[in-house]
DNA sequence: TTAAAATATACTGATGTAGTATATAAATGA
DNA sequence: TCATTTATATACTACATCAGTATATTTTAA
């Protein structure tokens, strides 16, 4: 059903929540402001931190913080962190398709540039944009556009 | 992982290979063109035709056709006959969200209009378009840059 | 009337998701 | 130095969905 993981949609939940710069957001805190279950936070915070995003202090008046401004993280970081390579079919992985139809299926290179521009499209976005109240203004919404445009004029794409 | 499922997928293959027209396909032939077991083909042909995208003839010289050109039925259509509504959030479903986050979630309606430009990019490419091996031509890829346009330029997107 | 072919339904195993529990390590402050 | 706070790490279970398969029934053409 093209869906995200609930558990990947929790993730931009909780890194939307923690744009307020050079503070620390401990679990519990984290936990109340986005009523997702503490232990659910606390996985998906390893995992962020795991994959660069976030970093973690231990010990009193520790917890987390974004490793880099908002407006450094796009929607596909967040994603990617939790659920892996974003990759609509097994023929748009980067790494090789490995289904059980022929080789040249007819419809795989199809599947490639579609997994594409969905990709750079959530590439363009970033944490920053999904907290501001004007998200729908047409700043934001230029750049989806040009994300679609820049993928179909580049002949070869590569982004991971 | 915004992965479509491969029942899915399989649709798409087995749809682009029923472009020939006035042509009727048995499961057998499409089985065998795809590689995809009769079994789960004869699957596939039931959810198809119960969307209305394809019409099957029983009997002999009997077998399935598409219901519209293949330039009529979008990715979209298909994925949607097989998987139901494409929509990567509860948030983003048109019968509405039934998350058990606070209403007011903050990433809410920046999930809906992702939805939205995903969506439309897979409604703007044909079966026809896929079935092409010029694929990657200058037209097709300006339909899709056309496709995140115009949701964008849209205040209220409401396709289904 | 026989064979071809779609239609319809039901069943099973595998996979992955979501959620939870628990133990350990590190840092702070008293 | 000790107790508390907080992250880190791992493991486990229930559940849902997906993928694949089997089988019986209906319709049509020759």
């Amino acid at each position: 059903m093209l869906r995200i993981s609930k558990l990947s949609d929790y993730a931009v939940v909780i890194v939307s929540n923690m744009v307020s710069e050079n503070e620390r957001h401990t679990l519990d805190e984290l936990s109340q402001a986005t009523h997702i279950p503490l232990a659910t936070v606390r996985k998906l915070l390893r995992q962020l931190t795991l994959s660069g995003l976030c970093t973690g202090k231990k010990g009193a008046k520790g917890g987390y913080s974004l490793a880099f401004p908002p407006e450094e993280i796009s929607v596909l970081d967040v994603l990617q962190a939790v659920d892996g390579e974003l990759a609509l079919t097994q023929c748009a992985r980067s790494h090789g398709c490995d289904c059980s139809l022929v080789d040249d299926c007819g419809v795989k290179q199809s599947w490639q540039i579609i997994n594409s521009v969905i990709r750079d499209t959530l590439a363009r976005l970033s944490i920053a944009d999904l907290g501001s109240n004007d998200f729908d203004n047409q700043m934001i919404r230029n750049r989806l556009i040009a994300s679609a445009g820049s993928v179909a004029r580049i002949p070869a794409v590569n982004h991971v």
